[in-house]
RNA sequence: GGGCGUAUAGCUCAGUGGUAGAGCACUAUGUUGACAUCGUAGGGGUCGCAAGUUCAAUCCUUGCUACGCCCACCA
């Protein structure tokens, strides 16, 4: 198959992505192979690629093709997120264009419009990971809401609430009145926000007066509003200006309310008057305050409703005319806020803020302005309320312990190792975690409500009922037979409260049993704590110790299914693949992900979820800021494929991927990698065209030319260079090396090396006798250029030189193939097949064989051909400094010792260095130009033609800069305290560095010299 | 208030206890049959500041400055 011209990224990738995908190729039949396994961070199902997902997508691309061509049974899981708020989010703002809304439907409507959605969406983040070349095993891809899923889901509900590691509890949650959900910890987001601190008079009840003869004590707030349901004033024990009022009573403004005074250490007696106003219902401070005081959560008041307007409290002490507010200024129309900091003014409760005007006038104001912290919902974007509801918990601090544990004792390798305190840190002050949502969307609560016992009640705030929590229907009818001693049948469960609460419902069953079904769903990350076992197969898959489960070091696997030598079962897909290997996500999702997944996984599985954990950075705009819609700055990463293709974002992800820092995205770089795809794309078209095909061994060709021995070393170097740093998960450092390799080495040196063998024609087996030439040449007698080109013996039986180089050069473009192959799949896969015969290959690239070249780096070749490098650039920099043209062939004086080393090498230098006719020994007298190169001095003759005075300043420039090295060895050497202490190999690396620095320095003096 | 990160060439970034590298940009130059999405050559950095450790510091330690991120209930 013949190579375009024309490199074309968009038709190579819409020719092999399918190839791949139609032909299993993602994830091949290797039964016996030891595993290799990555879960992919399920997309929100709804969503489209960002430049954040083809990083992430990237990276496990490329461990995944890196172990796939190195033999494992590599297999990388996908699927997606049913991603309960965002998704129920979108729906509901789709309704909401058409004038409609959530709640024109009931419950089973809605989710089934979330689920067309689903279907009509869903594909569209698993297309983009395709066009981006990432090789998931689509086969198996799964959803967080499929039914196995979510019988996982539902099985680790039921177990932790067995295990009484899951529980209902009434406190402040954070409330988002915009979702009307509870939000966890994490999905709060803090800000700073202009805001007000209002001071109020609180008056004391009874004629009770303070030490300073006040009646009334001094609070202050920055939410005036809740103090429609405060409960108390809070003051510091210790705090003398108000023991004599600790446990007398103020009369709240306003509502009338009568509240004590108490002692609690949470009142900073620096702050402020020292004496704080206390909201148990609406602030967590006050709730814990409030708990101390006494007040038990269920007393608590509550003025606020679910969409943050004001409501009446318990006591019904809240005016008429707060009613219904909003809890502040909202749309341009004031709230409570507003209002209650006008009803104190007007009572005279507002002590004003006074500043000086310029004039020094006193100036009064309702408000000193403050900065406020102030929780945000993450989705929403709007305050979030702290609000008493029940709510279901889990213990997460006792689920992280073993999660620190695997990080501390090296189960789980965190890299880079600095995220490792972070996550110490937030696992060791983790609070619990607050798992239902009160939305539609998302896995429903396996818990239904029925009556309490009789000995079940506490006190009078205690619900009426208590949760009954199982898998389904039959078993919580089971357990709840069980409880209320009835036969089963009596049992009815209603799905709704409304249900419950429709007339007939209770009379009908009169008798009866009715269990009412959780309206709750799981917070989304819940689910995907579970996804490294829930997508293989867990829980019909129990976790059981697995003999032929091997690890590092093991050779071979029984086939899945099948029964090994020993009797004993193959291991399942999740005993195989659990735990996983690595986790690539973005340390975004360190908490809400990665460490819910290691507590869950340790938690059911008794292992790690996997081995190591790396987490990079962020994408940033080109300007260093973060991406986001509202400034209008993202880029999409569609758009760059189109532009570049997708191998050349994708390689350009990993070359910016160094751990521990941000990528900020920079499109010509994208567009240099473009220009490195194509840069490889011409250089097998030249090979091609030169009768070099696809190689038909894996190790090394035999050979002798020191060009082709050399860039075999060379293979072998860069191999070397990309296991070690794709070991490290150095995705930039295994970059580079492929990079270097390809375009320095290989194109830039080694095709230019080989074009004169090349050019050559292929003369039978043992006619170029250059034995003879090169004995001649060491001789050190005068080669003229005349001469035919000396070759090298051959050894073995016989390929001439032209053959041999067509293997070596067809071996190397393969191992580069290979390697390059998980950065860069679409081009490598088209070269790979292009580059083959009539036959085609055998199999695909992207199930290739990782090098292995079995071969040594070549010592004396690499010398020879390093000189060769250095004499080429020294010719090449010298032309360009005298203003000689480049393609001036120079006739060249070499020191008859080199007349062995020079000879052999003589075309190649013709061509590569243009060099003229080659001559050893002393040079004729006159002007020229000297090339000194490792020591030694070459002369070019170049009576008339050069300016003397501009050779004497470059070699003058050369000097200058070798004696700078020279003095600066010479003082370091001349140290006693260096040659007394430092490492023996530092000194002995100086001494040698000096003599060569020095030669190199007499030479160029010599050159100078000679020139007057 | 804690924790973390980053400061290296004009830009974006690697890197090492022994006077620094890449890509892009820049300058000069090039129609030598792979490639101008290219070749060749070149300019450009007291490695944020200060002190310390060391024979030797861009690298280690401490402090400072600047920027960024995360966590935390300051009313």
């Amino acid at each position: 198959m013949t190579i375009d011209k024309n490199f074309d990224p968009a038709a190579i990738e819409a020719k092999w992505y399918p190839h791949w995908e139609e032909s299993g190729q993602f994830r091949p039949k290797r039964p016996e192979a030891p595993p290799y396994t990555i879960v992919n961070p399920p997309p929100n199902v709804t969503g489209s690629l960002h430049i954040g997902h083809a990083l992430d997508n990237t990276l496990q691309d490329i461990m995944i093709r890196y172990e796939r061509l190195r033999g494992k049974d590599a297999l990388w899981v996908v699927g997606t997120d049913h991603a309960g708020i965002a998704t129920q989010m979108v729906v509901e703002r789709q309704l909401e264009e058409k004038q409609d809304k959530r709640t024109n439907y009931t419950r089973e409507e809605f989710v089934e419009k979330v689920w067309e959605w689903k279907e009509e969406s869903g594909g569209t983040i698993t297309r983009q990971l395709r066009r981006l070349g990432c090789s998931m095993d689509w086969s198996r891809e799964q959803f967080t809401m499929d039914e196995h899923f979510s019988r996982a889901v539902l099985k680790v509900f039921v177990d932790l609430y067995n295990q009484d590691l899951i529980y209902r509890d009434k406190r402040l949650v954070n409330w988002d009145p915009k979702l009307k959900t509870a939000i966890s910890d994490l999905e709060v987001e803090t800000s700073d926000i202009k805001g007000h601190f209002w001071h109020f008079k609180y008056p004391l009840a009874d004629g009770a007066k303070l030490d300073s003869g006040e009646d009334y004590i001094e609070v202050a707030t920055t939410r005036p509003e809740t103090m429609l349901a405060d409960m108390a004033v809070a003051v510091h024990p210790s705090d003398e200006r108000y023991t004599s009022v600790i446990g007398k009573h103020v009369v709240l403004p306003i509502t009338g309310r009568r509240v004590p005074v108490i002692a609690d250490e949470h009142a900073d007696p620096e702050l402020g008057s020292g004496a704080v106003k206390i909201t148990p219902g609406h602030d967590f401070n006050d709730f814990d305050v409030g708990k101390r005081a006494g007040i038990a959560p269920g007393e608590m008041l509550n003025m606020l409703d679910g969409e943050a307007n004001v409501c009446q409290t318990a006591d019904g002490l809240v005016p008429e005319e707060f009613i219904g507010l909003h809890r502040f200024k909202r749309d341009k129309v004031d709230g409570a806020r507003e209002l209650v900091v006008q009803r104190l003014k007007e009572g005279g409760f507002l002590i004003p803020h006074i500043t000086k005007n310029k004039d020094g006038e006193e100036v009064e104001h309702d408000a000193e302005p403050r900065t406020i912290a102030t929780p945000f919902g993450d989705r929403g974007g709007v305050v979030i309320e702290p609000w008493l509801t029940d709510q279901w918990y889990v213990k997460a601090d006792v689920l992280a312990q073993p999660a620190i544990e695997a990080v501390k004792n090296g189960d789980i390798e965190i890299v880079p190792k600095t995220w490792e305190k972070t996550w110490f840190n937030w696992m060791e002050n983790i609070q619990p975690w607050c798992v239902s949502r009160q939305l539609w969307w998302g896995h429903r609560i396996p818990a239904w409500y029925g009556p309490k016992l009789d000995d079940e009640f506490n006190d009078e705030h205690d619900s009426e009922r208590v949760p009954l929590v199982a898998r389904n229907e039959d078993e919580v009818r089971a357990i709840a037979a069980k409880r209320y001693s009835v036969p089963p049948d009596d049992i009815i469960i209603v799905d709704t409260e409304e249900e419950y609460a429709l007339e007939g419902v209770k009379t009908e069953n009169a008798g009866k049993e009715i269990l009412v079904r959780d309206q709750d769903v799981l917070d989304t990350w819940f689910s995907s704590a579970l996804w490294p076992f829930g997508t293989l197969g867990w829980p019909e898959e129990e976790p059981t110790p697995n003999p032929s489960r091997k690890r590092e070091g093991s050779e071979t696997y029984a086939a899945e299914g099948e029964v090994s030598r020993s009797g004993v079962g193959a291991p399942s897909l999740l005993q195989k693949h659990y735990p996983n290997d690595l986790l690539i996500s973005g340390f975004d999702i360190l908490f809400f992900w990665d460490a819910r997944m290691a507590m869950q996984g340790i938690h059911f599985m008794g292992e790690v979820p996997w081995r190591r954990l790396y987490l990079h950075g962020l994408v940033r705009a080109a300007d260093g800021q973060k991406m986001s819609k509202s400034k209008g700055n993202v880029v999409d990463p569609l758009g760059l494929i189109d532009q570049y293709g997708a191998d050349a974002l994708r390689f350009f992800m990993a070359a910016m991927e160094s751990q521990g820092r941000d990528i900020k995205m920079d499109d010509k770089r994208v567009e240099g990698y473009r220009n490195f795809a194509t840069k490889l794309w011409n250089a097998a078209r030249f090979a091609q065209s030169n009768g070099i095909g696809a190689s038909d061994t894996l190790a090394a060709p035999e050979a002798t030319l020191p060009v082709n021995r050399w860039i075999i070393g060379e293979v072998t170097e860069t191999l070397a260079a990309l296991d070690k740093a794709l070991e490290d998960l150095r995705f930039d450092a295994a970059a580079n090396a492929i990079y270097h390799f390809v375009w320095d080495n290989f194109c830039d040196w080694y095709l230019e090396l080989i074009k004169p063998i090349l050019n050559q024609s292929s003369p039978p087996v043992g006619e170029v006798a250059s034995a003879e030439a090169s004995a001649k040449a060491d001789d050190g007698g005068g080669l003229d250029n005349d001469t035919p080109t000396p070759t090298p013996p051959h050894k073995g039986e016989g390929l001439n030189e032209v053959d041999e180089t067509r293997k070596v050069a067809g071996w190397v473009l393969d191992q580069i193939l290979v390697m390059l192959h998980p950065f860069m799949p679409f081009v490598t896969e088209e070269l790979w097949h292009a580059m083959a015969g009539g036959e085609g290959r055998s199999y695909d690239l992207i199930v290739a064989k990782w090098p292995n070249p079995r071969a040594e780096v070549d010592a004396e070749a690499k010398a020879e051909i390093e000189w060769v490098i250095g004499f080429t650039s020294a010719m090449r920099s010298a032309k360009n400094e005298l203003g000689i043209a480049p393609g001036a062939k120079l006739d060249c004086w070499f020191p008859a010792v080199m007349g062995g080393k020079v000879a052999p090498l003589i075309s190649t230098l013709e061509r590569v260095a243009r060099m003229g006719a080659a001559n050893f020994g002393d040079a004729p007298e006159g002007a020229s130009m000297q090339l000194v190169v490792e020591g030694q001095t070459i002369a070019v003759p170049l009576e008339g033609i050069i300016d003397i005075d501009a050779e004497k300043a470059r070699l003058a420039k050369a000097l200058e800069g070798v004696s700078k090295e020279v003095k600066s060895l010479e003082g370091r050497l001349g140290n006693a305290n260096f040659v007394e202490r430092a490492k023996p190999e530092a000194v002995e690396k100086a001494r040698s560095d000096l003599a060569e620095k020095s030669a190199e320095a007499d030479r160029l003096q010599a050159a100078l010299d000679r020139l007057g």
